[in-house]
DNA sequence: TGTACATCAGTGAACGCGCGTTCACTGATGTAC
DNA sequence: TGTACATCAGTGAACGCGCGTTCACTGATGTAC
């Protein structure tokens, strides 16, 4: 069969928006070539017309998803100007603990990342620092830099550790009871001191 | 061969330690049972002699694995009296971060516990409040016990996260600063002001 | 207008390989007589 | 003291299976003449 033009980016996009989910939902190693060829519809044959790799497709799956985040935690600060708070009580909410195949991938994914060739550290670093950006950009202005970066980082660092761990649990009151830890640490850590302005 | 009494017990703990290694290091899903038995001198044919299945490792590794951290994090806090502080540097030291497969095994291996049975996310979860109570018993006394709790799961996912992301990236500076921004943020979090005791 | 051919996204068989798990067997030693 | 046997931790071949990757092929359509 002939095709339209465009037809192939358009597949290429399925398998890619395919592997963001399973990858997110049961880790890298788990998922299969030929199984997430048959969640976009199609045979795993055709695969390697579209991607380098295993690997190099993570890559593209990271790019996706880490777009689809940063766009709908950007809306979250956005929403009647709820800012910092706003995006840490959408990032830590119950819908995003118990759906991560929709969810946030550097915390479905961070530690097989970790483990992963340079070439997609390097993709997740990019992606890091833009999440990064936007969580910084919610911060005073007046914050100086340094200041600004470390506070930054403990911010999603306290995101990303107290999502994992809500996901891992089985007592379900400890799971809610992590998320609204995290919440409060979150936002304790964005509370800038005068002092820190003055500095 | 016949063996010394004790001999088997000896072997499935030789097992239990090559394990939580491989699987820290590498992951759970990226470790072949003949592999694992290899490092621990043995054919891969007497596995199921010591454990049911691959994922009873898990829980054995995982056990293993965290009683030792607890070990040394209890250690680190009692060198010098360093308290929580002490705990915080040691975990988010750059050792911790360059040897996965000696450190934490949360941090290696969370979202992967997150998608196994419910056996090892029980297993998991009581691990983790073990680690919780010995950060817990580094907070004042005083403190009430929700703000005490609350305190505590903030520091321990302050500590996961960016131990995590500092592995991750491919940057050495971005990486050192993670570490920094953890540590600054998790000893803001174990500052306990005076309303908070009053409360 | 009708026919022959080029295009190329997608197919499916096949490659070698390692996986988790099972099981009949080995063989050094302790015990029974 | 010497022989026959029971023990049982560990061995290695084999099970069916799915993995990542390769490749000769298909077949509907657009283009050339």
């Amino acid at each position: 069969m002939r095709f339209d033009k465009g037809h192939k980016q358009a597949t290429r996009q399925r398998i890619i928006e395919a592997a963001a989910e399973r990858f997110r939902k049961d880790g890298m190693a788990a998922v299969g070539i030929a199984g997430l060829m048959a969640d976009a519809g199609l045979t795993h044959g055709g695969f390697y017309a579209h991607f380098e790799s295993k690997e190099a497709l993570l890559r593209e799956a990271l790019a996706a998803a880490s777009d689809t985040t940063r766009q709908r935690l950007t809306r979250a600060t956005l929403r009647n100007g709820a800012g910092l708070e706003g995006l840490i009580r959408f990032y830590l909410r119950p819908e995003h603990r118990d759906t991560p195949a929709q969810g946030c991938a550097v915390s479905a994914l961070v530690p097989e990342i970790a483990r992963q060739s340079a070439a997609t550290r390097d993709e997740f670093t990019d992606r890091l620092e833009s999440f990064l950006a936007l969580i910084a950009s919610q911060l005073p202005e007046a914050l100086p830099a340094a200041r600004r970066q470390e506070t930054t980082i403990g911010i999603f660092g306290v995101l990303l550790g107290t999502l994992q761990l809500a996901r891992a649990v089985t007592d379900p009151v400890l799971s809610d009871n992590i998320l609204e830890s995290g919440i409060t640490a979150a936002l304790r850590l964005g509370e800038v001191t005068s002092g820190a302005l003055a500095s």
